[in-house]
DNA sequence: TGAAATAGTTGACTGAGTCAACTAAAGGAT
DNA sequence: ATCCTTTAGTTGACTCAGTCAACTATTTCA
């Protein structure tokens, strides 16, 4: 078959084995119910605070629409907090509360567990050398803090 | 950041923009609205042929309910086929009718043009890096034809 | 000050994915 | 041969992801 479309079937089972991996650990673990796309805007707060809801999206490749409704939802849950603006009166920066803080802890070891199921069978020269090439690739058009 | 955690979030990005990529291109050639995972159905097909239902669904890691779906919606269009069963009368081969092998060479089109546009800050080599690892990550748990 | 751009919200919709219950055929054991 | 178990596939019900368009409020700039 031709080479590029291996690869993208590559990568999409490779997604689908992720997923499968973490939808368990991470029920358990997802004690308010925010699903995957909560859990990752909840690590990027984490990673970067304060952050406005159009800076998650653009990290995070989703829909402004699809942020702003959990990100609503996080609030609710009273996971993360809207800080006092700076200057603009039209964003709204986040930070994560001591609730949200400790949510993220428990998804980080439940994506660790992951990681070490999925990536198992490469080296760890092999898992940096993979984590570099997935860097260039999105390094080029959407950089994220790295 | 935790290394284990950059790459799974890594690995979503990559996914993302492969599909924010594909989408628009796919939808000028999807003539008979099969969607994303139809695609990937009529792909596998042309690559192995003839081959069943429960196949498929290991191959792309998706669950037998929703391969069975997009199978009856495939027959429906008249892209596949089933075949004469091969001595079990549970399980129904498939093959491509004319119209889906069409219809795949118009997804192939569109996927390596994708697979150009997003894999493109690799060189030839890179590429061939990055293929080798996702089939070793692959292979360990759930080898395809390769 | 009025027009265009930007951040975010909301509604409506399609499709992906999960889980459980079901039918029908195959295989194995007594 | 008849029961029991396993396997392939179908169907229903449901939740979440993702897209697109319309809208409000605020800022920016001519």
């Amino acid at each position: 078959m031709n080479k590029d479309a291996t690869l993208a079937l590559q990568i999409d089972r490779l997604m689908r084995r992720f997923h499968s991996d973490m939808h368990p650990r991470a029920q358990n673990v997802d004690a308010d119910k925010v699903g995957p796309i909560g859990g990752m805007i909840l690590f990027v707060i984490s990673e970067q605070s304060p952050i406005t809801a159009g800076e998650i999206g653009t990290l995070l490749g989703r829909d402004k629409s699809q942020i702003s409704r959990i990100v609503s939802l996080l609030i609710r849950k009273g996971l993360i907090e809207k800080t006092a603006p700076d200057g603009d009166a039209r964003r709204a920066p986040l930070r994560l509360s001591d609730k949200g803080a400790l949510q993220v802890a428990a998804f980080h070891g439940a994506l660790v567990e992951t990681s070490k199921s999925v990536l198992g069978p490469l080296s760890r020269d092999e898992r940096a050398r993979f984590s570099e090439l997935l860097a260039k690739i999105l390094g080029a058009q959407g950089k994220t803090d790295s």
